[in-house]
RNA sequence: GCACGCUUAGCUCAGCUGGUUAGAGCAUCUCGUUUACACCGAGAGGGUCGGGGGUUCGAAUCCCUCAGCGUGCACCA
């Protein structure tokens, strides 16, 4: 019989079950026949080293996988990464300045400064894939994939031309969110909106303007074109339609426009507002409503692409900053005796994501993918096929349904669908997807991945390439079917996609997931994923979020070489719910290490006294069993059952709190004691090695190294990974359902559990051995044989017990401390003194009252006549019965007050 | 402003479609080194399930309402 060490060490263990499974090829779902099952990894982005939310998202994936993949899937976990266009972009930068570059793009030019971002972003791939395997994810390496590799680019390109070609994607000049840090557009979805302080200045353009306006950007209005007011606005009706030409410094006179639009609120502010269609989006929806109508208003650009006022201001104003320029415009106001009213309030500025600073709206030439065009051929928009799919199913097809864990997530997203518009896909950074866009000397563009030949046109051979790259999601947008291959029917597209299961933070709800919708929908006509998960976000213990510059940052990598990845993995997945944030700190990690140990110890003890067997070699002998195999055996269905259906359902903290239970209590705490008082040692030579390879499988997926290990010393002759998950059926045959095992069972736990409250109460201390008596003349169900049988464990299970007297017939009590089950059998406890401090009478006296008030709330429920004819028959038998053993255990307390009186 | 959550033991959280005296882990207190485990064992204390109202025989669970906190979207005149 092998011995497993004292101790577990993971950090001498974790790296070479790893290095097992790999070897092993055990992760490829090549060489499993079954139902395909696939998950495409979320590729972390390029930028650095995990963070404890990959280790979550990890744990979560690679937890589902595993439990998939012993199920008998042919089950696919896809890894890869993200290049993440600005994200590392930023981050490369932000190192190069901090080196002195203090330009990079101007300094270094795009080839070199390409050349140092790829430097970075493949050596913290490198880190990041390390990391992946540190977290025990059982991913199929050979499938790794990477947004930004050629097979990605080809899915790229393609994807592009077939958006241009349906007209979805276009070139337009329109109002743009533009970091002048970062000197690039950004999405709305890339905007965080921070609040601070700013002054709303309210004033009239002139003296004999009549509409006063508010603003908080009064250097924008050296741009404005029209006056906006509600069109039943009384107050200013006469004046809809009427221009008026004013003069604040701007380079030509504003011709302001009054016009109407329904968007403006009449009882904020003044009930006007300023529209400078340049600089504001809502301003230029309201400049395309009114062309659309056939009133044009103008569009001028008084800020530009580096944040100085541009000539169009004025030449008192052209080349200030936009701070300067506003305080130079307030005080001309001031002046000029036109500002009405000044107030502090609080305001929302939208900054960039990556680069941080406010964004300013600008008109520019960009590349956008229309979200309400009509799909050629298919009469639905991009925004309608985005809706479908987690309404009634892509094409109206019930199995081509999303769904998202958990539902609420359902309606955020619909509502975010509602407020979408187009998104710009071009970024004027360097790192990513080049445009496959060529333009032509004679004004012809080609769309091509690499350079065309000549010219379709004017055949002419000289292209210039856009310049521009993609929007790093509209890659990720693709990441569920371009990593099979696609565009090429590849084998693993036709067998892997749709995905079965895909996880992902909220906070990339609208960057990914729906991209990823809108892109699967339209390109393959297939769904992504059918369902989604969404977990919450960890913080740290003060509720606070984990990042660097708070400095409350955890590395994965140390709690794993502290404790181990099982037990952050376990820590991790211990009271989490879907959707929900959770929070981390390391009492957490530490009570999922002691489980490991425990886990461990058990194997340990179990393996000291059996050798592994395979079920086939021995079979359980019925007739063998005890009353305490049957129930372990019956606790064992029940809990395989019931975590599978947990982990069907994604309940991943319910099923680990149902394994503990069983593992630490059911099984450690009274079976394994209870195995070393039984006599049936050649059975449990069979049954403990059995339930031990259950426990460790169905743990397995949780903790998947620990698990292994134990398997692998005990017997290596598969690997757990790959061995089938536990089946509830194996146990049937074992499993008594005529007669009441669990309940005899119980009570006998019962029985012990009495005895050892009572000696804590009675203060009796360990070497001082007792004698009791045990009254089971009213038991619901023991008979006094049924006891007798048991003497021995109730005296062997720290009960410090010497004799038991069962009573059968009615005696004479002595001095004595009953208690009363809940099977309703009775222990007596006689003592020559019992405890009569006030304390203990106190506590009796309380718990009497309290069992006093329950009889009475039952009987008032046993009595009522609505209860007992609309409650059903076994909800009513079970209150009697409940009543009944009540009545016992206040009699019991009752008894013990008068004797301690006397 | 609109929408969606959350509020359960000192702490962190479970509690599915309403039905045992509302659970777990940690922490606390008491006792204990018994041959797998002190990263342990045995026992105990601790909650009027945010407030109010309603539906029901029965509500932590369903409905309404109020309060506090949080998130998303919009606004950012």
């Amino acid at each position: 019989m092998k011995e497993l060490p004292k101790n577990y060490s993971p950090q001498d263990t974790e790296d070479q079950i790893y290095a097992l499974w790999e070897k092993s090829d055990c992760f490829n779902p090549d060489h499993i026949d079954g139902e395909p099952f696939s998950v495409m990894m979320p590729p972390p982005n390029v930028t650095g080293v995990l963070h404890l939310g990959h280790a979550l998202e990890n744990s979560i994936m690679d937890t589902m996988v595993r439990y998939e993949r012993m199920n008998g899937k042919k089950t696919l976990l896809l890894p890869g990464t993200d290049h993440a266009a600005i994200a590392t972009q930023a981050k490369v930068e932000k190192i190069l300045i901090s080196q002195g570059i203090l330009h990079p793009r101007e300094e270094l030019g795009r080839e070199k400064l390409l050349h140092e971002i790829k430097a970075f972003a493949e050596d913290s791939k490198k880190t990041i894939l390390s990391q992946i395997k540190k977290m025990g994810t059982s991913c199929d390496w050979s499938r790794l994939a990477y947004t930004f590799d050629d097979a990605r680019n080809i899915a790229v390109f393609t994807v592009f031309k077939k958006m241009f070609d349906d007209g979805l994607i276009y070139r337009g000049h329109r109002v743009v969110n533009w970091s002048i840090k970062g000197q690039s557009t950004c999405s709305d979805e890339e905007l965080e909106y921070i609040e601070r302080p700013a002054k709303l200045y309210t004033f009239t353009y002139a003296k004999d303007f009549p509409i006063p306006i508010a603003t908080t950007r009064p250097e924008t209005k050296l741009g404005d074109t029209a006056v906006a007011v509600h069109p039943n606005d009384t107050r200013y009706q006469k004046y809809i339609g009427q221009t008026f030409t004013v003069n604040v410094g701007a380079k030509n006179p504003l011709k302001i426009k009054v016009i109407a639009d329904d968007s403006v609120d009449p009882s904020f502010g003044t009930g006007a507002l300023g529209v400078t269609p340049a600089h504001s989006a809502i301003d230029y929806d309201m400049y395309t409503r009114q062309r659309a109508q056939g009133n044009p208003i103008e569009l001028i650009q008084v800020i530009d692409q580096n944040g100085a006022m541009t000539e169009l201001s004025g030449p008192e104003y052209t080349g200030l900053s936009v701070e300067q320029a506003r305080e130079k415009f307030v005080s001309w106001l001031r002046e000029s005796t036109l500002l009405l009213k000044e107030e502090a309030i609080m305001q929302n500025v939208g900054t960039s994501d990556r680069f941080g600073d406010i964004v300013e709206a600008i008109p520019m030439t960009q590349w956008f993918i229309d979200v309400n065009k009509t799909i050629p051929g298919k009469n639905k928009s991009l925004k309608d096929l985005m809706r479908e799919a987690v309404t009634i199913g892509h094409n109206a097809d019930p199995n081509q349904k999303i769904t998202i864990c958990p539902k609420k997530f359902e309606k955020i997203y619909l509502n975010w669908i509602e407020n979408l518009r187009d998104w710009c896909v071009s970024r004027q950074i360097w790192w990513g997807h080049r445009i496959p866009v060529w333009y032509c000397s004679c004004g012809e563009m080609l769309i091509s991945q690499t350079q065309p030949a000549h010219c379709t046109s004017c055949t002419s051979t000289t292209f210039i390439q856009d310049a521009d790259t993609l929007d790093t999601w509209f890659s990720s947008g693709l990441w569920t079917f371009s990593t099979l291959g696609w565009p090429e029917e590849t084998p693993d597209f036709k067998t892997f996609h749709p995905s079965n299961w895909m996880q992902m933070g909220h906070e990339i709800l609208f960057f990914w997931m729906a991209r990823m919708i809108l892109m699967s929908t339209y390109v393959i006509d297939q769904i992504p994923f059918k369902d989604v998960y969404i977990h919450g976000m960890l913080r740290d213990e003060n509720g606070k979020k984990f990042s660097k510059s708070a400095g409350n940052n955890i590395d994965p990598i140390d709690i794993i070489e502290k404790f181990g990845t099982d037990a952050l993995r376990l820590s991790l997945l211990s009271g989490i719910a879907p959707g929900n944030d959770s929070k981390f700190y390391e009492e957490k990690v530490i009570g999922a290490r002691n489980f490991v140990s425990k886990l461990w110890n058990i194997s340990r003890f179990i393996m000291s006294k059996s050798k592994l067997t395979t079920t086939q070699d021995q079979k359980i002998k019925r007739d063998d069993l005890t009353v305490f195999d049957k129930m372990i055996i019956q606790k064992m269905h029940h809990v395989i059952i019931s975590v599978r259906k947990d982990l069907d359902n994604y309940r991943f903290s319910q099923a680990i709190e149902k394994l503990h239970h069983f593992t630490w209590n059911d099984f450690a705490d009274w079976y394994i004691e209870i195995s070393k008082f039984e006599s049936n040692t050649a059975t449990k030579q069979i049954i403990l090695p059995i339930l031990l390879k259950d426990l460790l499988a169905l743990w397995h997926p949780f903790i998947p190294f620990v698990t292994e290990e134990i398997w692998q010393q005990y017997s290596a002759d598969k690997l757990l990974a790959i061995s089938p998950y536990p089946n509830a059926q194996f146990y049937i045959p074992y499993i008594d359902t005529h007669t009441d095992i669990t309940s005899t069972a119980d009570m006998i736990m019962e029985i012990i559990s009495t005895i050892r409250t009572i000696r804590q109460e009675q203060n009796i201390t360990p070497d001082t051995k007792i004698s009791i008596m045990i009254d089971n003349r009213k038991s619901l169900l023991g008979t006094t044989e049924v006891l007798s049988a048991y003497e021995h464990i109730i005296k062997n299970l720290r009960t410090g017990i010497t004799k038991i007297e069962f009573i059968t017939a009615d005696i004479a009590m002595p001095s004595t401390i009953a208690k009363t089950t809940t099977h309703g059998v009775t222990v007596i406890l006689s003592l020559n003194t019992l405890i009569k401090d006030t304390r203990a009478r106190e506590k009796k006296e309380k718990e009497l009252l309290k069992m006093q008030k329950y009889i009475s709330a039952l009987e008032n429920k046993l009595s009522n006549e609505s209860f007992v004819t609309h409650a059903p028959k076994d909800i009513i038998a079970g209150e009697e019965t409940k009543l009944k053993t009540a009545k016992k255990q206040a009699q019991d307390i009752v008894t013990y007050l008068d004797n301690i009186k006397t």
